[in-house]
DNA sequence: ATTATATATTTATATATACAAGTTTGTCAA
DNA sequence: TTGACAAACTTGTATATATAAATATATAAT
């Protein structure tokens, strides 16, 4: 059964790189390997072709061939040992990524819309002072935001902002489309780098009656902070996001379907 | 302010490549270029000087400061725009990626026990059948585990698994050491690929008091789903992850820090 | 049988070169 | 002023070559 499997998908070594596709040899390459393995012609632990094999088989110049393993090395797919040679990588759980795309996909939907519940300026209490390393009583910015889709409640948004009259940030941070923005680049924000973080959380009254749903629910709280290129934050906040609407995916190795 | 603090580390412009280092020239060009992105010399959407500038002011080859870049590319620090330049990437939340480290922090901790709850072969259901793609009424294992760290009960795990008396997989798999190996490395497990996901979950009776905390308190579900590489579903599962005990962090950007 | 040495193989690094392809800019003619 | 065209500059692809470094293997000596 096993060795059926292998041999049925056995003319996969045949393949030859089109020098007349729009794509590049290594990147043909580079899915060739990446099919042999999904395929399970290579597996775990198996050692790939040494360069010089594959320059021949191929018929490509030795950088070629190592340009498209160094990519697959970066993708994870294999492990090169220096003087022995390279191997597919193992699947672990510990490799696993995941990404906002759930969020994303409502940022970046038609149907989506962005309500202001409240911007105020107020004076920060300790705990925000704390956050956003505040010495004394600075006034800052509060928004709170309710983001739904097609009608639906999804996410409760909370910030604070550093109160800069200079930028003139609660305009552009009041637009709709700032929170987008946050999402496909804060190019404009003057941001420098951000801290996120995910726990888990059971929303209390007020945040289970913004969302319609029952208080004690379960639903993630996705936290941001985001610093200035004098590594002083500007904003700290908070996504509280309903539980039974939003999950992570990811997938470990190479599922077929996706070549 | 601004320009004070791009001139007090203009000398990062004026940086060698030490020929001397064990350090490869691409790599240690690569720090430099990343310590320039950090510092906030170079900042979102600013273009970096072209290849050729590069090589002349670094005294290295064009394909060394090729690749240097294809990294930075890669890493998702710059992009690149054939005919117009490389430029700085504005941090997007969107590319924002959450890793398991929480999670591996736990199994690679020496204080860490795996206590087996139960084991038992059983005739899977419907719910079990349809998950792993059974046809007709098949007989599986269920295991039931907890995973403590220094007594405190962290996970609760459940799992079902494709009953096949050739593999062995119940010896194997009851180890302490297999959870483990599922997080390090499951080559010897035979998997191709595996699907993940989180969400949050309210935890019931039975759990609670297996995690010894309050019903109703919130917690990560990480499921879990392992493939063959026949394409075939061999197990099923899912962590029950106390939300107190846990949280996934990542950055967004560069932290000069953690250069 | 063991050990040391030499050889071959493997990946890693680095350079030089050529051409392709997209973008911008400047020039010149209408 | 406008438009067409050419030139310059940018990144992208591909090859050929040389050297270094780590590993594995075969050989020979002890």
């Amino acid at each position: 059964m096993e060795k059926d499997n292998r041999q049925a998908i056995n003319d996969l070594t045949s393949c030859e790189i089109d020098r007349n596709s729009y794509e590049p040899a290594y990147m043909q390459l580079v899915y060739i390997l990446k099919q042999q393995v999904a395929s399970g012609l290579l597996r775990a632990g198996d050692r790939l072709p040494s360069e010089s094999q594959i320059c021949k088989q191929y018929k490509v110049s030795p950088m070629t061939v190592r340009r498209a393993i160094n990519i697959l090395s970066d993708q994870g797919i294999v492990d090169t040992a220096q003087g022995r040679g390279t191997f597919v990588r193992p699947i672990k759980l510990e490799s696993a990524t995941f990404q906002l795309t759930a969020l994303q996909a409502i940022f970046n939907n038609e149907k989506t819309t962005v309500t202001i519940l409240e911007a105020r300026i107020l004076t920060a209490d300790e705990r925000v002072a704390q956050k956003l390393k505040l010495q004394g009583k600075k006034r800052i910015i509060y928004i709170r935001r309710r983001i739904s889709l097609a009608g639906e409640p999804l996410l409760y948004h909370r910030e604070y902002l550093i109160y800069d009259p200079r930028r003139a940030l609660v305009e552009s941070e009041l637009e709709v489309t700032s929170l987008r923005g946050m999402f496909q680049g804060v190019s404009s924000g003057g941001f420098k780098y951000g801290e996120l973080s995910i726990e888990t959380t059971s929303i209390n009254e007020e945040e289970a009656s913004l969302l319609k749903s029952p208080a004690g629910m379960a639903a993630f709280n996705l936290e941001h902070i985001f610093y200035d290129y004098a590594n002083k934050p500007v904003s700290w906040g908070w996504f509280i996001c309903r539980g039974d609407r939003l999950r992570f995916t990811t997938t470990l190795g190479i599922r077929e379907e996706e070549l």
